[in-house]
DNA sequence: ATTAGAAATGGAAACGTTTCCATAACAACA
DNA sequence: TGTTGTTATGGAAACGTTTCCATTTCTAAT
């Protein structure tokens, strides 16, 4: 008992295939009569367009591959999120691939995306490839620089930065310090460092920086650093969400108060659930982001001109438990 | 500038398409001298097949649909990860669909299940669906009872719930309530319920249960009903995560103590990064479930035989700090 | 009744693979 | 050198659509 086919449909219906696929789409004229006819037909053998065949003759997949690291975590959870609703309103679908913090597996997602089992991509990842592993495909990043040709979709890291400092500062911080991972690859996400250098030495502070390039497993060492310099800080803009999560925790365990001892103020936006301790942020606009990421991509795939090379939007500070 | 297909291959090294096809697959016998002259051209043109060719001539789309309500949420973030990660294994991608709490969304996901964007689907979630709408569909549903020829993977529902009590027993609690927010269609998760009932009818305790359908935005109201009931209760059983972590920031709220005053153990496990309160829970494998579900699936699409319509894993107790 | 123009329709070709079948090339042996 | 059996190869057919082009049917005006 096979699967009924557009063939079917037709021979049942008395008409040609040409004119079961126009009824079925929609979109050329037809009788009222024939239609009628074939919808029975379809109806009747309980038809269901192979939606591979659609895809072959258009040659296009209709299918979007999110490359994350991971999907538990949050923010990457919510941002692929996002993107499958604003992708689904278009009629598209995500691919959804985790490369696990292995750039080899990444490179099996670009490949992927060669061979057309997604019509293109979004990254939103660590990993450095070679410009050419991109070569004319359809791809937008978020915050890196995946090279010249890949539009990127981001934040105003430099002035949100700023503008987080700021607020510590008048919130009663006399000595903030800084922590982030560094960027493995050229990325927007640097101008959040360069924001913190430019601000103290404008102000005459010493700059207190813990920010390196780490492994995500070794993120707690890193945080240690910055615990042991402890006074010596009395407000942290922390990079991203996680840090600040485990900061905070570390901090407490050694007794310091936040914020009462140490403020902590955040990059990405608190993206946790039910979380016990919200961590005051620059929310990062994910909605905006992912419908301008869908956007764009969608325009490459159809070849169209883009004029946005770098989208920048902006972050709007949420306070949590976690400053003044 | 097309991209080359399997025809210019063949030409370039002189040889038919059915060669090239051979030579890339690798599972036939060709001659070295051959494959050596299909692989250079292959290269030189920068050659990779296109995937949906593949796919119609197979009539497969490796690809399966992981359905779950949204990925945000930290139990399901994990499973689909965990899914994907075992999929690829099997070389099948993730189509990720969720259906935003809505059931017309399911529906439509459904359709593509049947109209081959997928070839089959693993349900995390909650509507209820006619059994026809599943017809003939490779399908695998965790916990919720979705046709009678659908298999389910679920855990020991009914008895890890009842050691999850007799924990509680054990370290103090004489009042113990359970609260839940009651599937909306047949599930197994239903035992969960029964057992706390069987337990408290067995010990002569009178029961005290909150556990409604409620839609996922009610559930605050849910929990204030039982947050109302204190000091009626010592422990708490609760069927779920996130109830139990919103249950105990309420209880907080109002004062009362976790674990002083009343202690909370939770269904599920606790998947929440970086949480600055681990809930102690009775932790379902995660990865062995998803595993499972990757192979069944994987069968069913083969359309070889099932014997396993039910495949039940054991929890794990997990001490958080919501316990003693 | 005739005819021009528009609307509707049938079906071949195309999309890029895999697979099957027939044929060709080769090796080994008499 | 011819024969047989194996291995290698070319290319048509098939997968299920959409789309294009040629043809037919209809409408309405003369």
């Amino acid at each position: 008992m096979k699967t009924p086919t557009i063939k079917d449909v037709a021979k049942r219906s008395g008409v040609g295939i040409g004119t079961v696929s126009r009824v079925l789409n929609g979109n050329a004229q037809v009788s009222e009569k024939t239609r009628a006819k074939v919808l029975k037909a379809a109806e009747e053998l309980d038809y269901s367009p192979n939606v591979i065949g659609k895809k072959l003759s258009q040659n296009r997949s209709y299918l979007i591959a999110v490359v994350v690291p991971v999907i538990t975590h949050p923010f990457f959870a919510n941002l692929t999120e996002a993107i499958e609703v604003e992708a689904d309103k278009k009629h598209y679908s995500i691919l959804l691939t985790t490369s696990q913090h292995r750039i080899e597996k990444e490179r099996e997602i670009l490949k992927k995306v060669s061979q057309k089992e997604a019509d293109g991509a979004i990254f939103i990842t660590h990993y450095e490839h070679e410009e050419s592993e991109f070569k004319n495909l359809a791809i937008i990043s978020i915050d890196r620089h995946l090279g010249s040709q890949i539009p990127i979709v981001t934040t105003n890291n430099y002035d949100a930065t700023r503008e987080g400092i700021e607020y510590l500062a008048n919130h009663g911080c006399k000595k903030i310090a800084f922590l982030g991972s560094k960027p493995t690859s050229p990325s927007e996400v640097a101008y959040r460092e360069k924001a913190y250098l430019d601000y103290t030495k404008e102000k005459g502070m010493k700059p207190l920086v813990v920010n390196e390039v780490v492994d995500h497993h070794e993120e707690d060492a890193l945080i240690e650093k910055l615990v042991k310099e402890y006074p010596n800080y009395d407000g942290v803009f922390v990079s991203n969400c996680t840090l600040a999560r485990i900061l905070v925790k570390k901090l407490n365990a050694k007794g310091v108060k936040v914020p009462e001892d140490v403020q902590v103020l955040s990059y990405d936006g608190d993206f946790e659930r039910n979380s016990f301790l919200r961590i005051s942020s620059m929310r990062q606009p994910i909605e905006l982001m992912a419908k301008k990421c869908v956007e764009l991509l969608i325009k490459l795939i159809n070849k169209e001109e883009i004029n946005e090379k770098l989208t920048v939007f902006d972050c709007q500070f949420v306070k949590g438990a976690t400053t003044y």
